[in-house]
DNA sequence: AGAGATTTGTTCGTATGTATT
DNA sequence: TAATACATACGAACAAATCTC
């Protein structure tokens, strides 16, 4: 018989794992939590168990049980928060990536609270590559503007802009009393502007993408490269966008 | 001083650092290794000291380089092979995401060689969201076909396609002649189609994906969902499409 | 083709730090 | 403050893939 002598408070059917087989332990503990959760025996934000319940259910060393739990933060189907416990991850955003993509309308248009803050705004010369896309010879000033943008509280992207100092000088100063770039750009008279071309990669997030994202590290980011042009086919800005994975997703339509 | 006191053949500047402060060790490895390799002390596509080796230098543990460079790779800068070593990453290739999208002109208008096998044909009924997006009834049959497309021989894209099987009955039969979808829909009448909505997101990959892909686990794939339609506006097919994050880009012109 | 060395991958055990409750 | 739960780090051993002779 394969039944467990133990007594009563037999073990939540943790179930043997395949030894010394081809399959590493760790693969097989994700691969059942992760049929656990996609059959709802762990709902959707609920809490999952801890490592140490885990480690003693499938007999193995809170590591092997750590390695599968990272391995499904990475794919999106868990978040684990230190000091409280891991839980079974939920909702998403639909970023549009139109020729007019602003970040407050398309929060609004899914019935969302749109907000951000200016991280840093500074000011260097624009190398070759930089230059070249903006427009503007090498070395002339660009101004940086590092913006952390959110949906109803919670980080969604971090963005960094790249404009041509000499047209957008007033731009530090307008930002300082209104964080909108929309609105600064109006301001400095761009009353309208357009994408026009997105490059999309994904990675894993520096320390600080994560931190300013508060998203875990093992968690992708998609990373967005951006230029914008005003209505005279002018460059206004180009700019580079990083998304919580788990939190947006960029959809474009044709 | 601060100076080492070891003979001629001195450490390759490992450094100390700083323990007991703030931020974990392998952070501070994977900092340095990332300045390393920006300032170019590591060249694209050079191979990376072994792990013992920095594990010896940066004098820590083998695991804390590990988690290090398992970081790094995530990000994207460094390829790690087992037996093997680990290398600094290299190019990219531009995947444009235009309503007209044909893998193999993308792949050969950047010089590669396009490529690519079907490896699953099978015929299942229509839950109810991929019903609605294939404009028929709940329950009818799709085809799901699954493709791993190659540039230069290299694994770039795995895709998964739901067609309407009343439609595209013959697929099955076209695609074991000749692995490429588009020739397939043209014998089946479809001499063109178009890309109407694409969905992008990122996560890392399944154990299945990393293999078919040739690609880490610690590497997000991009996730993009598609719908197509013939001049008509019929409903083709929706697809599911992952890509390498270290080796394609999505680019969107507007 | 085969044997041994090298290099990364997995697993265990143990200890301590940090965040939350 | 104490207990709980995740995070970091060390050491040891063996497995798996690759390379070399």
């Amino acid at each position: 018989m394969t039944d467990d002598p133990n007594g009563p408070e037999a073990l939540p059917a943790g179930g043997l794992l395949a030894r010394g087989q081809g399959v590493a332990l760790w693969r097989q503990i994700a691969q059942r939590l992760e049929r656990d959760i996609a059959s709802g025996v762990h709902a959707p934000g609920g809490r999952l168990p801890t490592e140490a319940e885990l480690a003693g259910q499938y007999n193995v060393n809170r590591h092997t049980v750590r390695r599968a739990m990272e391995e499904l933060e990475g794919r999106g189907l868990v978040r684990i928060e230190q000091g409280r416990g891991s839980f079974v991850a939920e909702d998403v955003v639909d970023y549009s990536l139109g020729p007019r993509t602003r970040f407050s309308e398309i929060i609004r248009r899914q019935n969302r609270e749109p907000g951000g803050r200016i991280l840093r705004v500074s000011e260097m010369a624009a190398e070759t590559g930089l230059a070249e896309q903006l427009g503007i010879r090498r070395g002339r000033p660009v101004i940086v503007v590092e913006r952390l943008s959110l949906a109803d509280g919670r980080p969604l992207v971090l963005g960094t802009h790249h404009f041509p100092a000499t047209r957008f000088g007033r731009l530090p100063d307008l930002l300082r009393a209104d964080p909108s770039i929309t609105a600064a750009l109006t301001a400095c008279g761009v009353p309208d502007y357009r994408r026009r071309v997105t490059r999309i990669t994904a990675r894993l997030p520096t320390p600080e993408e994560a931190e300013l994202l508060q998203q875990s590290r093992n968690r992708p980011v998609l990373v967005t490269e951006a230029v914008n042009i005003d209505p005279a086919g002018e460059v206004v800005d180009v700019s580079t966008g990083r998304y919580a994975a788990g939190r947006a997703q960029l959809v474009v339509e044709s």
